[in-house]
RNA sequence: UGGGGAUUCGCCAAGCGGUAAGGCACCACGUUUUGGUCGUGGUAUUCAUAGGUUCGAAUCCUAUAUCCCCAUCCA
């Protein structure tokens, strides 16, 4: 768990405590027409953990509108997912279709309010009479519909007696609307169609817009979370709930950024294609993004859930790097997986002083590890070692196998090659070595010295097994089809050797195969005949990496703007201000731009002569109350008496930010406010002595930091001073004095 | 182009007027019979840019730039 919480939380905290809720539910509602991948993850980490946190509960949901893109078996995955996640959901399934009839008398409803209407445009002409972005759609004739006919039109298309798209039902809002999905949004499409749940029950269908807010509001749900592409639907959601006049509490839409992936793709479309064509081996591919595919590849659910933890929530649009969520898989199984050898890509070494064979007790954890656990680990004569592990001419910094140098044979004896042999290639074929007896691994007193220590497998004794290694599935960092394929995603090693202790154990177990990464025994094709184990991840790996070259960074290029000029009225304002007022060009120009803010500036001059403070309260923190609230609680005549109290230095510049706050939110009378709370300013210095004093006493460590050069720490010993103070210290005063007291002490 | 969002290190991400958290990645050193793990230290004088307000700005104001979403009878 991550410290600081995410604005969803904070969200609901703030719910919780004002009341307006009394229990947080929340529902995960994914529509079943495809496997649920690592972005669903997240959803369901949020929605499921949210619930958790907060002691309410989560429902999955089935958002199942749609009959022609849904089935079942996409019902039993989403269940899968959730269930492997280790979440809950409260007493069932939930299915939108169960609220067919529910969603269809609040259709009726609306009719009967008069807003909504049967349409019988066809689908171009909805389109066209949507208009554009820029442009204002029209009203389709049919808007004017009686309530009587509309309701009639409604119940005829329910029973069936029109064609697909001969009517739809839409909600009478504002075709002229700035938000596009506000323009007169359709509620119920025709479908003669065979829902996998309905069946032909029903042959009109609820659209998205309809139909989710309203499975919330049956459900009681509190907080429908959704990702950043449906705040534009965020307006109907609302719109619906309340035309409908429904009893309270009712749910409200919040967003967050869905989660992205670089060499990853997040969408349901691309991924049918993959399956259907054949690109991968069906939805639990280990190579799909699917958490059915990080099941089966051997990702723990434990892993997922840290990823989503980590990545955090937010509302900015973000790439996360795949690295995070190979960290997490690999710390996760550090801790709990047992290590054993396998040779990949096999060299045999004969050694040639060692006779007949024996039996290594070897355990099964390093000693950071602290768990128990050791095998039998036969040794004889040959051997296999990774073909990596040797090398004949080897570049600087290589700690393997060369002629000259000597390497461990891990849990074993210090081995020393003596004879290369090579076919007539040149290919090196097999290695003669020997081996030092007194080296034995635990009780070595052969005094070599050794720069590392590999991993191998008796020949003798070895197993071999089918080894899947993974790499990405795209080759590029953000991939848009099937050209950015990585044509060698999948690589099959057929006989891999394992040392004997791995086969003795089932399917769905995982190992780390020692310097390889982890493996898991493929819970669906191993078999005693043939093993087959899946590559979940590499070990980090500093040595390789090296000789790769590092990549280059782009910088930002900065693109010059231009300024909308200003209008005739505007220029004389400008001018009076800057020439007469000798207001500064910044605030001059953002008075005179906004006929608002002019004008209130203009009164408040009325009451007091002082237009350069005027003038910058008004451009500051007026100007910002203008955006956020409608009308002003405040009056220009109170705004000049707060400047007049700045003026005459009553009041620091602090204090009246805090005053006017308290001014806009209550529209008390700002004398008042100061008078009420003792605001004046604290200006005699024997009076601030005392609290620096204290401060700078209670801080020896930043006082040292900031000797030593940290100068930023000098406001945070204003800051404290002020605080301290209450807020009531005159700043000014307070920076001479503390600079004159850090230069003594 | 109208509307709605966003912008803090290579990648995520805290912070909401008073010392620029944390994780991944990266670098260095130490430990290590995994070139793993672990430990220690190093990585943003600066928060898209430019101005303004303030004793003090990532935080407030103004303008500009860039990216994402919306004109499916999909969700």
């Amino acid at each position: 768990m991550s410290e600081s919480k995410d604005f969803l939380r904070t969200i609901v905290e703030e719910d919780l405590k004002s009341g307006k809720y009394k229990e947080v539910i929340t529902r995960f509602p994914p529509e079943p027409n495809g496997f649920p991948h690592i972005g669903h993850a997240k959803s369901i980490c949020i929605n499921f953990g949210i619930a958790r946190d907060y002691h309410g509960h989560c429902n999955l949901r089935m958002d199942d509108t749609n009959p022609t893109t849904e089935d079942m078996k996409y019902v039993e995955a989403l269940k899968d997912a959730v269930t492997w996640l280790g979440f809950e959901w409260a007493d069932k399934v939930y299915f939108a279709s169960d609220y067919f009839p529910k969603i269809y008398d609040y259709a009726v409803q609306l009719v009967k309010m008069g807003k909504a209407y049967v349409d019988s445009l066809n689908e171009e002409e909805i389109r066209e009479y949507r208009g554009t972005v820029t442009t204002a759609g029209k009203r389709s004739k049919f808007a004017d519909r009686s309530i009587e006919e509309n309701l009639d039109l409604l119940e005829r298309m329910k029973k069936g007696e029109f064609k697909d798209g001969e009517h739809v039902l839409r909600a009478k809002i504002d075709m002229s609307a700035p938000n596009m999905k506000m323009r007169d949004p359709l509620l119920y499409r025709i479908r003669h169609a065979h829902h996998f749940r309905t069946g032909d029950e029903w042959c009109i269908y609820p659209m998205y817009d309809f139909a989710h807010c309203l499975s919330d509001y049956c459900e009681g749900v509190t907080h429908s979370i959704c990702t950043l592409e449906f705040e534009n639907n965020r307006d109907i959601y609302d719109w619906v709930l309340d035309e409908l006049e429904l009893k309270l509490p009712r749910p409200y839409q919040h967003e967050f950024a869905r989660l992205g992936m670089n060499y990853t793709v997040m969408s349901k479309r691309k991924f049918l294609e993959l399956v259907n064509d054949g690109y991968v081996n069906g939805w639990d591919d280990p190579r799909m993004p699917t958490i059915a595919g990080y099941k089966r590849r051997g990702y723990t659910a434990e892993s997922i859930l840290n990823f989503c933890d980590q990545i955090g929530i937010a509302k900015a649009n973000s790439m996360v790097d795949v690295a995070q969520l190979e960290f997490c898989i690999r710390d996760d199984l550090n801790t709990k997986v047992p290590r054993v050898m396998c040779v990949l890509d096999p060299l045999k070494i004969i050694i040639e002083n060692y006779e007949g064979e024996e039996e290594i007790d070897a355990s099964c954890y390093p000693h950071d590890v602290p768990k128990e656990g050791s095998r039998k680990l036969p040794f004889s004569k040959e051997i296999y070692i990774e073909r990596d592990d040797f090398m004949e001419n080897p570049p600087e910094g290589y700690f393997r196998l060369t002629p000259s140098q000597p390497v461990r044979l891990k849990h074993a004896y210090i081995l020393t090659c003596k004879e290369v042999v090579k076919d007539a290639n040149g290919n090196i074929i097999e290695i003669k070595a020997e081996y030092h007896p007194d080296s034995r691994s635990g009780s070595d007193t052969s005094g070599i010295k050794v720069k590392s220590a590999i991993h191998w497998v008796s020949a003798k004794h070895a197993k071999a097994v089918e080894v899947r290694l993974y790499e990405r599935l795209y080759s590029v960092e953000a991939p848009e089809g099937l050209e950015d394929l990585n044509p060698d995603s999948l690589h099959i090693i057929k006989n891999a050797f394992v040392e004997p202790a791995v086969i003795t154990q089932k399917p769905d177990v995982r190992f780390q195969f020692e310097r390889q990464g982890y493996f898991y025994a493929d819970p669906i094709d191993y078999t005693d005949d043939l093993p087959v184990f899946n590559k979940i991840v590499g070990l980090k790996d500093s040595w390789t990496k090296k000789a790769e070259a590092p990549k280059s960074q782009t910088k930002k290029v900065l693109v010059e703007g231009t300024v909308a000029p200003m209008s005739e009225e505007e220029q004389v304002f400008f001018d009076k201000y800057t020439l007469a007022f000798g207001l500064n060009n910044e605030i001059a120009n953002i008075l005179a731009r906004d006929a608002e803010l002019s004008s209130f500036y203009e009164e408040t001059l009325s009451f007091v002569n002082s237009p350069v403070s005027l003038a910058n309260i008004v451009a500051n923190e007026v100007a910002r109350e203008l955006k956020l609230e409608a009308t002003l609680k405040f009056s220009a005549k109170e705004i000049s008496e707060l400047v007049t109290m700045i003026d005459e230095g009553t009041i620091s510049n602090k204090i009246a930010k805090q005053v006017f706050e308290e001014m806009a939110k209550s529209g008390e009378n700002p004398t008042a406010i100061v008078e009420a709370q003792g605001l004046t300013q604290i200006s005699d210095p024997e009076k601030l002595k005392p609290i620096i004093d204290e401060v700078i006493a209670k801080n020896p460590d930043n006082v040292a930091k900031f000797k030593a050069g940290n100068t930023n720490l000098f406001g945070f010993f204003v800051g404290q001073v002020l605080k301290n103070s209450g807020g009531k210290a005159n700043p000014t005063v307070v920076n001479e004095l503390v600079t004159e007291k850090l230069k003594h002490v």
